[in-house]
DNA sequence: TGCAACCTTCTAGTCAACTCGAAGGTTTGC
DNA sequence: GCAAACCTTCGAGTTGACTAGAAGGTTGCA
């Protein structure tokens, strides 16, 4: 398969399947004659799993660590969940960060909700944004 | 005050605080008639707003909509609730899309830990990786 | 044979939010 | 009077994840 096929199967646009190639996310793929690259059937499933554990956050150099892992055939389930494990911590903590901040936004809502309208009428010293 | 009292009130470098300046996040200050910065007094309010709003996930555009529309005397409670709300939404939108991926990720970290040993013994072929 | 659609490499640009360094002027304290 | 610490501007570099464009070669089909 070339790589405009792969990358219509991937939804991932050719540039970016070349990207990956050049910081070694994907390995170099056997070239035709001509030198196009011509993939394997299964390319499409690493892409998928690069792009699936993009959205559970982690970095394209994190997604690398797992799979080099596994081209090492050192991933073994031990490693693998180690490294799943830290990554739910970071994620908790991410949460708890948004939820922080979400607790403390929406209490200046309220403020902003109750404020006498009276005490808002000089645009030049908003309660909310400057409560000085 | 100079900027490198600024600096050390505020918690920010002195770089940091030119580049404020420079994306117009910071009004150009006074200067000493050497041509050092001077900034009056509630500048550390301006910055302490500014690293708030950071905290809450906004970016520095959009702390820039919210100081401007206040230096332009349009920062109405309503205008603040309008903006403060739609930011509401797109944190709950995030720690949805967190919380999510959360349970993905654990769910595969369960797997994991309950897979028969013996199906991990060959490392090119991890089932939590690559379930192919 | 001609032409569109595809492929190649290489270089450079984008965005956000800084961060660093060079080369030089100013202030402060002993 | 001198050194250390501070300030100035300007330009360039960083990180992550792409994205765009130029200049040229290949494939497939009427």
């Amino acid at each position: 398969m070339r790589i405009g096929a792969l990358a219509q199967l991937s939804g991932l646009s050719t540039q970016t399947i070349r990207y990956y190639e050049s910081i070694e996310l994907l390995a170099d793929p056997e070239r035709t004659p001509s030198g196009y690259r011509d993939y394997p059937d299964d390319a499409t499933q690493r892409l998928r799993f690069i792009r699936d554990a993009q959205a559970w956050g982690l970095t394209l150099g994190e997604v690398q660590t797992l799979l080099s892992m596994k081209d090492a055939g050192r991933a073994t389930c031990s490693h693998t969940l180690a490294f799943l494990d830290h990554h739910l911590t970071e994620i908790d903590t991410q949460i708890h960060r948004l939820q922080a901040a979400r607790t403390e936004m929406s209490e200046l809502a309220e403020r902003a909700r109750h404020l006498d309208p009276a005490s808002c009428t000089d645009p030049n010293r908003c309660q909310v944004i400057d409560p000085s």
